[in-house]
DNA sequence: ATCCTCCCCTAC
DNA sequence: TAAGGTAGGGGAGGAT
């Protein structure tokens, strides 16, 4: 090995001090989500005007709108505060007048899209491709027209935007969906809360400071005088806790403590005090920040990516002569190097980048640069345990947009620079290139960290070798403001004396097994055989560790494959206080999820729930609002029809949630993923064929139709009529015409009540009516459900097949009514449905109060049955009931009774047998009735009753009973079997 | 054998 | 106070 850049390393140190922004480069082309075209070279002095963390200092704290407008000096508060526009392609007027519009007049313009951060897209004409699209491209925001700033202005007011909207109400059905969207997901309602958080900071920014000064820091960072005289005569130790308390009086500065210590009341964030708290905390969420950069790198360089590379096609004539060489490029301690880009006197001093600069706070460090890291500072250390290091350590607060900025400009050199590019975080990539031997890669590695420092003012450290694992063993070595290349006979050498723990792939866990196996190092590894190696650790890691302790690495520089899951979680600030605010968070949860789907344009089939549980013993985590010591609990569903609306999700998720029979109390994370994902714009044809070709097993398929594959594919080119979110069925439990919509239950009746009438009517009209009915019953009953009333109003119906099923189920119970064991008085005394519907009916408290019986974590299979509660027994007949709803389904049922018990019966004895009977002869009858009919509906219920035993071996031995005869039904009309 | 579900692990 | 996300790889164990 040999650092090719012994000199290099100490090159190209920033010693300017020239703080002042001018533009290094030509404006570029702003980011947008909507376009292929990349941004990759967004002003630099623009910079400062959509600073995502002067929003975090201050907003989490509450500062007050007066004091912050007080210290303003801009004073008047402005017609736009509280909105922020993106602007998306062509405008008139430009995008930069529009922008100093914004500026002058107490709004904030936004490079960076993100729908946390941006509250109206700004937009002259969207292609149809768009329109059609609208709800997916515009992720829920509003999309206006610029003559809605123009005319606010002229008005000197701010105007409602609505008519301003690029796509009018009425006209198409996507407008349709949007103004639905816009209020199931609560955006314009709740957004002028978020709005006002986002005013309060921006108040934080002087004009004048623009163009010169740092981020407001925690510390004694900033460039003014001030605060610079006292950077250079303290002393270390002594300064750093008196600094913090003697800015925290200081009411000119912005210091993190001085906010947080000003005498406000204690504002904790969490689940239980803010209603919105998923989409706040993603906003100020590093880790959700560097998470979701890929999705956004793909989107903005995807005409990078896409191409396939073209330039080693040109090369290929002489391949042979040429070698293949990987450089790894990644820059140094980035967070940090972004936020004190222009503060070329800290370069030298320890600085980290942290939410709160509280020496005794449990906030996590996100980055420390080199100076810090010799006091032993690392990356996700609580700033606590860094103070303590360290205590004249900097803390700068995080920029996001600044990252997204830079990230930007970085990925744009690297594909200039080279076809191959394989992205691995918003900070680092490898290049492949096959160069003749008269090419040093060194010297293009110097190119490109050259270019990157003077672009970004971030330096960026490179490793070169002949495989990916070699390229980024060698960045480590190089790091920090360097580059090193490992030649082909070095490579043992190297990895001699490299320990384990740095090998990609082995974390914490994997070492430690190693350790106790006493290998440290590579060369201890590569003693061991690679047979045992994959017996200890797995076959797949146990071959990883024999070739790359070997320095072999046989992996592609690929670019991004297709994304295979898409999901969202928290972790962090998550608690409640009962099935209200879990059922709130849930329905955000997938407010959030089905966002980024529609985002990405795809839908998926199966959707897992994982909840964080609080390990019994556990006390209050260590971190603040953390998620503690937790035990991970995860179930998934597989639908057959590819989903990625809101209603469908929480239809999944809400019930799911219930069958873990948790506590909510205990909860202390969250997280909504979906997998098998499909291409969203299918056609609804398509769709239906997929799923018929879902219920049925191969066998049928084969058999029955073999030209179906070609005509799906020719079926799902075809354009879908309606545009965005085809399918739009669960899968499950779809009763009626009303699929798109969320079931009346999920509805907030008290906004309803306060629509507008135009809205209300609409949505009226969209659920046929039943919205008014459930108002006016509403008013009289307060106690009753949505879907009591519904029930109530369908009764009448259907009785003779119910009562064919009455009679079955009296003879049953009379038949083993003598037996002791016998609760008979669990057992409804009629089919009188009171009874039966009460529990599902309660709210949510009351219901969970009565479950109180229930253990409180998740009822494992091996659980006595006994132990469960018998109360549901009585809900049995709820089954029968469905029957004489209109369109009444089973599956529905069975999906929302999650909480699904059974009955206090011993296994085998009499009175469990009758039970069985009884449920069986109903379903077979429901079969019976729904064979020709709705054999999806027949595909649902067993997908759920085969789920619902996993938990009641009554319910499996129902399954048991009754499967054969479904399969037995199906093959006589149908030739197949449900594929299960 | 091959799939699926429910985990755990890893990296940034 | 503080913002412990996201996505892929992979293994164990059960169902088919
Ligand atoms: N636990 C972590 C790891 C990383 N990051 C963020 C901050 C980092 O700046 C960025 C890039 O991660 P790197 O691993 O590349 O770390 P740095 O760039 O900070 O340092 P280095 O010089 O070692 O690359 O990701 C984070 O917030 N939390
Ligand atoms: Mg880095
Ligand atoms: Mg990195």
């Amino acid at each position: 090995m040999s650092h090719s850049s012994g000199s290099s390393r100490k090159r190209g140190r920033p010693s300017s001090k020239s703080g002042s922004t001018k533009a290094l480069k030509p404006p570029g082309f702003r980011s947008s989500p909507f376009t292929d075209f990349g941004s990759y070279m967004t002003e630099k002095n623009r910079k400062l005007n959509d600073q995502f963390e002067t929003d975090a200092s201050s907003s989490s704290y509450g500062a007050n709108p007066e004091i912050t407008d007080g210290g303003v000096g801009g004073g008047d508060g402005g017609i736009f505060k509280g909105v922020s526009i993106f602007v998306d392609g062509f405008t008139v007027p430009s995008s930069q007048e529009l922008k100093n519009y914004m500026l002058k007049h107490g709004g904030r313009f936004i490079n960076y899209f993100s729908r946390h951060t941006v509250s109206h897209i700004i937009c002259s004409n969207l292609p149809d491709s768009k329109r059609k699209n609208l709800r997916a491209f515009s992720q829920g925001l509003p999309v206006v027209k610029p003559d809605w700033i123009v005319d606010s202005i002229a008005a000197n007011t701010l105007l409602s935007w609505v008519p301003y909207q690029l796509i009018e109400h009425a006209s198409t059905e996507s407008s349709k969906q949007l103004k639905l969207f816009a209020f199931f997901s609560e955006k314009g309602v709740s957004r002028s809360n978020y709005q006002g958080t986002l005013i309060e900071t921006e108040a934080f920014l002087p004009d004048e400071c623009k163009g010169e000064s740092t981020k407001p820091t925690f510390s004694v960072t900033d460039n003014s005088s001030q605060e610079k005289s006292q950077e250079s005569k303290r002393t270390n130790t002594n300064n750093e806790l008196k600094d913090v308390k003697s800015e925290s009086e200081d009411d000119c500065s912005t210091s993190y403590v001085a906010d947080q210590s000003s005498g406000r009341p204690d504002r904790p964030h969490s689940t239980l005090t803010d209603p919105d708290f998923v989409e706040n905390y993603f906003k100020y969420s590093r880790l959700h920040f560097i998470g979701t950069w890929r999705n956004r790198y793909r989107k903005r360089f995807s005409n990078f990516i896409s191409g396939t590379g073209s330039k080693n096609n040109n090369l290929n004539s002489n391949m042979e002569s040429l070698k293949r060489i990987v450089i790894h490029v990644d820059m140094d301690c980035f967070f940090v190097s972004v936020v004190i880009r222009n503060s070329p006197e800290l370069l030298d001093k320890p600085v980290a980048v942290c939410h709160s600069n509280n020496p005794k706070g449990t906030a996590e460090i996100s980055s420390a640069n080199y100076p810090a890291r010799s006091y032993g500072i690392k990356a996700g250390m609580f700033v606590r345990d860094a103070k303590a290091r360290c205590p004249h350590l900097t803390i700068f607060p995080y920029d996001f947009s600044a990252y997204e900025e830079v990230a930007d400009q970085f990925y744009g050199i690297l594909h200039k620079h080279c076809e191959k590019v394989k992205a691995v975080s918003c900070d680092e990539a490898f290049l492949e290139m096959f160069l003749s031997l008269n090419d040093y890669p060194e010297s293009i590695a110097e190119m490109i960290r050259k270019e990157i420092y003077e672009t970004t003012r971030c330096t960026a450290s490179a490793g070169i070798g002949e495989n990916m694992l070699l390229a980024r063993l060698a960045t480590k070595s190089a790091k920090p403001n360097g580059q090193c290349f490992i030649p082909p006979d070095k490579v043992d050498e190297y990895l001699d004396k490299l320990p384990v723990s740095a090998l990609p792939g082995v974390g914490y866990n994997a070492a430690e097994k190693l350790r106790t196996r006493e290998v440290e190092t590579c060369a201890q590894l590569r003693t061991i055989s690679k047979d045992i190696l994959q017996k200890d650790l797995g076959s797949k890691m146990g071959e990883m560790l024999w070739n790359y302790c070997r320095g072999i690495d046989h992996s592609e520089v690929e670019a991004v494959q297709e994304t295979k899951s898409i999901g969202a979680e928290v972790n962090w600030g998550v608690r409640f206080k009962d099935g209200r605010d879990s059922e709130n968070f849930l329905m955000n949860l997938c407010k959030e999820v089905s966002l980024r789907l529609q985002g990405c344009g795809v839908q998926g089939r199966t959707i897992t729930l994982k909840v964080k549980v609080r390990k019994k013993g556990a006390g209050e985590p260590v971190k603040y609002m953390g998620c503690g010591d937790c035990e991970t609990i995860s179930r998934s569903l597989t639908v057959p029809g590819a989903i990625n609306d809101v209603a469908s999700l929480h239809r999944i998720v809400k019930p799911t949630f219930a069958s873990f029979h948790l506590d909510v109390k205990e909860v202390r994370g969250v997280g909504l993923k979906l997998s098998r994902l499909e291409l969203a714009n299918s056609s609804r044809k398509g769709v239906e064929e997929s799923r018929l070709d879902f219920w049925l097993s191969s066998a049928m398929r084969k058999g029955k139709q073999p030209i179906e594959d070609s005509c799906l594919t020719k079926h799902s080119r075809e354009d879908a009529p309606s545009g965005a979110c085809p399918s739009s069925s669960s899968g499950v439990s779809q009763g009626s015409n009303i699929s798109e919509l969320p079931p009346l239950s999920h509805l907030d009746l008290d906004v309803i009540r306060n629509l507008p009438p135009e809205i209300f009517s609409e949505m009226n009209e969209l659920y046929k009516g039943e919205l008014r009915k459930i108002l006016e019953s509403r008013q009289q009953e307060k106690e009753c459900t949505v879907e009591s009333v519904e029930r109530k109003d369908c009764e009448q119906q259907d009785q003779e097949f119910t009562t064919r099923m009455q009679c079955k189920f009296e003879q049953s119970k009379a038949s083993c009514s003598n037996s002791n064991h016998f609760k008979s008085d669990l057992m409804p005394s009629s089919l009188s449905q009171v009874d039966s519907s009460i529990l599902e009916n309660l709210p949510d408290e009351v219901r969970a109060d009565v479950l109180k019986s229930l253990p409180l974590h998740r009822v494992e299979n091996q659980l006595p049955e006994s132990s469960k509660s018998s109360i549901l027994l009585g809900s049995y007949p709820k089954w029968f009931e469905i029957l004489r709803v209109r369109n009444g389904l089973l599956s529905e049922y069975l999906l929302s009774s999650a909480s699904f018990c059974s009955p206090n019966l011993v296994p085998g004895s009499e009175e469990w047998d009758a039970v069985v009977f009884c449920l069986s002869e109903f379903l077979k009858e429901y079969i019976n009735q729904k064979i020709e009919s709705d054999i999806e509906e027949l595909y649902n219920c067993f997908c759920l009753l085969k789920r619902l035993s996993y938990d009641s071996s009554l319910l499996l031995e129902l399954y048991d009973k009754t499967l054969p005869f479904v399969q037995a039904s199906i093959g006589e009309h149908y030739g197949g079997k449900l594929h299960l």
